[in-house]
DNA sequence: GGTAGACCTGGACGC
DNA sequence: GCGTCCAGGTCTACC
């Protein structure tokens, strides 16, 4: 077992990070609840595939400590890789001035959150946010660990990789239709990881700062199955704050949160958040929606 | 530009 | 047991 030490941002809470939304109960990440640790099983470019873990350090948590069973060659990419999926690297001072002159946001402030656990490649965010849309989440579940067990690599010890394009893209849509009970998603999966594999689509290109989110945003919604609330959620997971990733759940915190829970259009929810541009997305995440119901 | 309806799936609900 | 509804939306056709 090898382990390398990544020094911590200040204000850092590992496990705000973790559970910012979602992800973390999606395989291949694995969360332990004894030690606080979460696991990934990882394939790496030469095809080795490996397990690494991240911990925090007890309060204050001033290092992160990542272990893998990889050779001690494979540090250096498993640390930038968990750099990236843990935003270890982003400056959220502009967002936090901003939290300052909202009580709803205050804690975030002082808890130094903003960061949102992603996955290592665009092509896997992508994918688990396709499996989000118009279903319940228990079923977003059940459609990454099908997928995972159904093309994933197998781990020497337990656990698969996340399925690379090029394996789904060998399937075909009726296949992860059937095995993966992915529903009418397995046409546009189908399309993607085919696009990916052949070489006519470059998700990772996405992380390029020096892109306008405009074009961001415009490539994502180029994709099939990916509209408007969907490429809001991709761009957040890139690190672009301002567009509101408009669902059932959205609506329902924001008018129980800001309007009592009243009949409001979609188009005056998402106005309540223009004071807060450009982070607005960072602000619906991390705002204290229980306070703001409990009339704080 | 807005709106209705179809779309996989499976749990919750009412009967 | 069975039918219906709908969930962390998207897309198309139609007006």
């Amino acid at each position: 077992m090898h382990h390398a030490e990544i020094p911590c941002p200040a204000a850092f809470h590992f496990r705000d990070v973790v559970f910012s939304h979602g992800w973390v109960q999606l395989p291949p990440h694995a969360w332990d609840v004894d030690t606080e640790t979460l696991a990934r099983i990882e394939r790496l470019p030469d095809g080795r595939v490996v397990r690494y873990s991240v911990r925090a350090e007890a309060t204050p948590q001033r290092r992160l400590v990542l272990e893998t069973d990889g050779g001690a060659d494979t540090l250096p990419l498993l640390l930038q890789q968990v750099r990236w999926t843990l935003a270890l690297d982003e400056d959220f001072r502009e967002f936090y001035a901003l939290c300052a002159a909202e009580p709803g946001l205050r804690g975030a402030a002082e808890r130094g959150q903003g960061r949102i656990l992603r996955s290592p490649t665009v092509w896997e965010d992508v994918v688990k946010t396709l499996f989000s849309v118009n279903t319940t989440w228990g079923q977003t579940i059940a459609m990454t660990r099908n997928l995972t067990a159904l093309c994933g690599e197998p781990h020497s010890e337990a656990g698969r990789t996340f399925p690379t394009p090029a394996a789904v893209a060998a399937l075909e849509p009726e296949e992860l239709q059937r095995v993966c009970r992915v529903g009418y998603r397995a046409g546009p999966l189908s399309r993607l990881a085919r696009d990916l594999a052949e070489g006519r689509l470059d998700l990772e290109a996405l992380k390029d700062p020096a892109l306008t989110t405009e074009e961001v945003e415009s490539r994502l919604r180029a994709l099939q199955g990916i509209g408007p609330y969907a490429a809001a959620n991709v761009l957040m997971l890139l690190g672009r704050y301002d567009h509101l990733p408009v669902d059932s759940w959205f609506r329902k915190t924001v008018r129980e949160g800001w309007f009592e829970g009243g009949a409001v259009s979609d188009r005056e929810l998402v106005a309540a958040f223009d004071r807060f541009r450009p982070y607005r997305t960072l602000v619906y995440v991390f705002y204290d929606w229980a306070g703001a119901r409990a009339g704080g």
